[in-house]
DNA sequence: TTGTAGGCGTTATCAA
DNA sequence: TTGATAACGCCTACAA
């Protein structure tokens, strides 16, 4: 039942009486091998159950069909639809996708970087792990001139593809509605300040606060290590035990956002007239939940896209040099009734 | 900046005055070669910075350390989890997971299938598409020897290893309750009949009414083809729209569920009192809607686990003969507010 | 248009 | 304990 070797291209040249180059070029169309001869190596690679064997053929060519995903994990919406995204795009130029958790551990990027490297991807996709600071296990991947591309948690400084949004501006626009709307002490809880993508969206914020000349208390501002839910039920607390309390928050992601409404709604403040709430991601739970997370969509499906486009196409180009370019993509606000009453 | 050879272990024998096939050996600590050679090769190959490379040893071992994961689509939460008990568990053995999304597609699924062969992966797990009946495509891996393990989405005939859950007692238990929280006239909402899952939660949902001497009414058994969001609100407000509506739904997946929970409370019934409903899955989405989805938990997580240990252990096997082994995982009912009042 | 020959990097067999 | 050699399956420069 198992181990019947392989049909290689040297069993369909015997079959034919040809050589293998010729089986080999004829499997590819290529145009030296005449019309009549494609069609029999065809029609004999069918009729033989003939696979090819991608990975001698990655060996010889020195390159695979396969692109290296490492993200933190996969539990999260966000993650998962930038996955799609990348794998989608990926498969439709026929390149496999593999995907590696670092769990958010330094570690385990570390180690699963050079597991990549080892098994040769063509190109890497990575957002950061929140504990990764140093990015040297990333240097490999340019000296070779294999495509790396950051999205979403990027390093600062790294001289590569950068995909990701302006979470400055998003942090801005996310706070600004809260004022809009009537808040005049707002909260903020983000995540862990070396990772940029909070600093930025935190930076935002105060930016909108001065902008109103609204004071900025720091202890209306929490950071949480690794924004989930029930760090997000323990800062909201922490938030509304205050003497003063906030009557706005800005969370840097949806699932603090829930945890936020839940407790408020505990406490019986009514949202928004009495704390309004604002979120990050645009995760299917903020619109399910009652009233509706208003929030900021957070286009992970099109990063996605973008990060392997970025891939496909520096492998097409021949004028090999290293590359430093960042994509921008859009954020919008989008209004539910955790802030504004129909 | 580019282009520079990798580093092979001729370069490392070269540099040591070695053969290639020592350094080979030293470098996976072989019994046979002297301790002192093998810290010397190790401490010259991390020096000249080489990295096995696994493409070549793949080749000459054909076997690689990769297993292909084949499923519907990454954006549901029971996908994910399901893919994170895979990946974690392949990860610690040392393998890579190739992620290919059918879509719920039948011709994507056999050429994503071919694409996962070609590429030599040690072994499969596969969730099928909604659209797939037939399996053919699948039969080469058996040919071959190589571990295939269908997880939830199984066929119904066709013998390799299984992972799932019993629908059939988890249908039941799931109307069961709905009937002893005093619900008489128990509507279903479930998939596409052939996809056996569904079937089977469907034969469960009429038996648990037969027992309870109960009448079938085939106008309260709704199927749906892809069981989203959208669908279920139309499958629920056309129930709701009979002169003789449901008390209570038994909806196959919680997507449904929820949407099921949302008409009700737009139309303006109270749950559970009016309407009791409950879901399958437990997705996170069930515990934050309002009132939180009663559900019956599906151990996705597990299920991964175990089905990546199957390939491993059947990797490591000797004796190779076709092989036919169902796993049960057990399902918990999850009781929240859409089926009992605290 | 087709064939010959060598090599991609590793490892297993056999010999020393 | 170490070395020489061939092979995994494919591809390409060169030759015919």
């Amino acid at each position: 039942m198992a181990n019947n070797r392989d049909i290689t291209i040297y069993d369909i040249a015997n079959e034919l009486n040809l050589s293998s180059s010729t089986v080999s070029r004829a499997l590819k169309n290529h145009r030296s091998i005449s019309k009549k001869t494609i069609k029999r190596v065809n029609e004999m690679a069918d009729k033989m159950g003939y696979t090819p064997n991608e990975l001698a053929s990655s060996l010889r060519n020195n390159k695979t069909k396969t692109i290296g995903v490492l993200i933190s994990r996969l539990n999260r919406p966000f993650v998962t639809s930038l996955i799609s995204g990348i794998e989608e795009t990926a498969q439709k130029a026929g390149y496999n996708v593999i995907i590696a958790q670092s769990h958010d551990s330094y570690n385990d990027e570390v180690t699963l970087a050079q597991a990549l490297y080892n098994s040769r991807v063509s190109g890497i996709i990575c957002s950061l792990a929140m504990e990764t600071t140093k990015t040297n296990h990333f240097d490999q991947f340019i000296k070779k001139d294999i495509p790396l591309v950051f999205v979403d948690r990027v390093p600062k400084d790294f001289d590569t593809y950068r995909v990701m949004i302006d979470n400055y501006s998003a942090g801005y626009k996310a706070t600004n509605h809260l004022i809009e709307m009537g808040a005049k002490r707002i909260a903020h809880i983000g995540g862990l300040k070396f990772r940029n993508i909070y600093k930025e969206r935190e930076r935002g914020y105060r930016d909108a606060l001065k902008k109103h000349n609204l004071p900025i208390d720091e202890d209306l501002i929490q950071h949480v290590k690794s924004m989930s839910y029930d760090e997000g039920e323990k800062a909201t607390n922490k938030l509304l035990d205050m003497d003063n309390p906030p009557d706005g928050i800005f969370t840097s992601n949806d699932t603090t956002g829930v945890a936020a409404i839940q407790v408020a709604k505990q406490r019986g403040l009514i949202i928004p007239d009495e704390l309004k709430i604002i979120g990050f991601n645009n995760d299917p739970l903020s619109q399910i939940i009652d009233p509706g997370l208003s929030t900021i969509s957070h286009p992970a499906y099109e990063m996605g896209k973008t990060s392997s486009k970025k891939i496909l196409k520096h492998l097409k180009k021949s004028d090999k040099k290293s590359i430093t370019e960042i994509t921008f993509l859009n954020t919008e606000i989008i209004v539910r009734g955790s802030t504004k009453t129909n």
